[in-house]
RNA sequence: GCAGGUGUAGUUUAGUGGUAGAACUUCAGCCUUCCAAGCUGACUAUGUGAGUUCGAUUCUCAUCACCUGCUCCA
């Protein structure tokens, strides 16, 4: 079995009709891909998977949909609009670039570089004559603020009052949200309310594909408790991520934990599972211990009480947040490069196979006539007949191992072929992905047999 | 954002200052009762824009995208 490179998983999705690159015709969008028929279906079944696990099968879990632009207000609130904005130099002489408030900072060994305005700043730098930490020079461009976060504006005049964000995370949507949903559905802490949706970010960073790009979708889960109840709950949250990415067929060996040791602004701890992806270990989930900074925020700046009260105790508090942020795209990656081989034959032939767990399998089952004039109208029939199940695909070009082959390469668990007993006796050829095997079934029974194998 | 590299069909590539060639893929047909066979045919390419030139895919510049390294990374 060869290894796969990012190259050729490039390759491979193109080909196949997973993953585009974004606005291909005018020369692409760096770090935009769109995804493809067969890239939406497996994404919309990662999806699936993961309100199974995280909104069905555990009790007080709620799921939440919230609006992507948001009052400006909530990214003062996050810290967003203070973190994400750095007030970046670049060394004319050798060409690195750094933070102005924190070269300041470091040179005077004081805070005094976040009280400075951009032109404060470089004035300082110049005044003090701190030098490069790189090249020891003092020669920088002036100071650019770098957003991290995508603006537009609401109505039709551009003007300051009028900014509004493109979300960089989702978590807020679901912290304004935390009574309207706590009410609602008359939840008791330590309840969960989890979302799937689009986040922005304006990276600079080139992305290994779809591992890092500028949108992207994330699958989030928070978990709102009682100060003291908040270690365990991260640590059980931790391992249930490991858990559910294992239930979509990434191998233990491959995963690992990774503690943060630099804490971003609202956390108290983190740690991201990392998948082994060709190009090193990737992050593809985050479990924060976001403490109650949050909602205490939230409280400060919109002026609402966001404490809750615990109907057995007659407690006031504002509870603590673990939040358990799935990487998306990551994950469709990581399940493409773990699913993807290429498997050398008897005959001395390879084939391209995609080895899927079925649940996520794009189609479910193929049907093939086994000769096309003979068999097509009554292959149609079965389709029909399936389609109403489960998502099929019908190919009746070229020979039968051809089509074979296709099936495997976009991870299709069962091929059913029709031919002259289907006619005479309604028996159908089913034909595992994975080991090759042909098994005859009634045509009644088929539904039912793929069925069985399909569950999450 | 910096430095270097690369851009020719869907993919891998050949070649040229004067008609851009192939293989695989795809599609149609023939053949075929179960694993990419064979035969016939068809579609499809010089990233984009400017400049030099009688003429540019080729030379020059810009731009866009991708790759590698750095930087950064909630």
């Amino acid at each position: 079995m060869k290894e796969i490179n990012m190259e050729k998983m490039v390759n491979f999705c193109k080909n196949y009709g997973f993953i585009f690159q974004g606005s291909e015709i005018y020369g692409g969008l760096a770090n935009t891909w769109d995804y493809g028929p067969l890239g939406t279906r497996l994404k919309n079944n990662i999806k699936d998977a993961w309100r199974k696990r995280f909104i069905q099968e555990r009790s007080n879990a709620y799921e939440l949909d919230a609006d992507i632009l948001m009052h400006p207000k909530v990214w003062e609130a996050s810290g967003h609009v203070d973190s994400f904005a750095d007030p970046l130099t670049d060394c004319k002489h050798c060409k690195t670039r750094h933070r102005a408030d924190n070269l300041v900072n470091d040179y005077t060994g004081t805070s005094i570089g976040d009280t400075l305005s951009n032109e404060e700043l470089l004035e300082f730098i110049k005044k003090n004559n701190i030098p490069c930490p790189k090249c020891g020079k003092c020669d920088f461009t002036p100071i650019r603020q770098f957003k991290l976060m995508f603006e537009t504006h609401r109505g039709v005049v551009e003007d300051a009052k009028s900014i509004v964000y493109l979300r960089p995370e989702n978590a807020q949507g679901e912290y304004v949200n935390f009574l309207n949903v706590q009410r609602s559905m008359r939840a008791r802490i330590p309840f969960s309310i989890g979302q799937i949706g689009k986040a922005f970010r304006n990276e600079i960073t080139p992305g290994n594909f779809t591992f890092r790009t500028i949108e992207f979708e994330q699958m989030e889960y928070q978990t709102f408790c009682k100060e003291g109840q908040d270690s365990e709950l991260y640590e059980y949250f931790k391992d249930y991520g490991k858990h559910f990415f294992m239930d979509l067929g990434l191998p233990e060996e491959k995963l690992r934990f990774h503690d943060h040791e630099k804490l971003a602004h609202y956390a108290k701890a983190a740690c991201d599972i990392e998948y082994l992806f060709p190009f090193g270990w990737g992050e593809i989930n985050g479990t924060h211990n976001r403490t109650n900074f949050d909602l205490t925020r939230h409280e400060k700046f919109s002026g609402e009480s966001q404490a809750y009260l615990d109907p057995e105790t007659n407690e006031k508090y504002i509870p603590y947040i673990i939040e358990s942020t799935y990487g998306l795209d990551r994950t469709v990656l990581a399940i493409l490069f773990e699913s993807y081989h290429e498997e050398e034959l008897e005959n001395g032939d390879t084939r391209e196979v995609l080895k899927l767990s079925p649940y996520l399998a794009p189609y479910k089952a193929a049907v093939l006539p086994l000769i096309k004039k003979n068999h097509q109208g009554k292959a149609r029939e079965v389709y029909e007949i399936l389609s109403k199940k489960f998502m099929v695909s019908y190919d009746e070009s070229g020979t039968i191992g051809k089509r074979y082959r296709r099936c495997d390469a976009v991870g299709t668990p069962f091929a059913i072929t029709v031919d002259d007993d289907t006619i005479n006796n309604n028996t159908v050829t089913i034909r595992d992905r994975d080991t090759m095997e042909q098994i005859t079934l009634p045509l009644d029974e088929v539904d039912s047999y793929i069925l069985s194998k399909i569950k999450f």
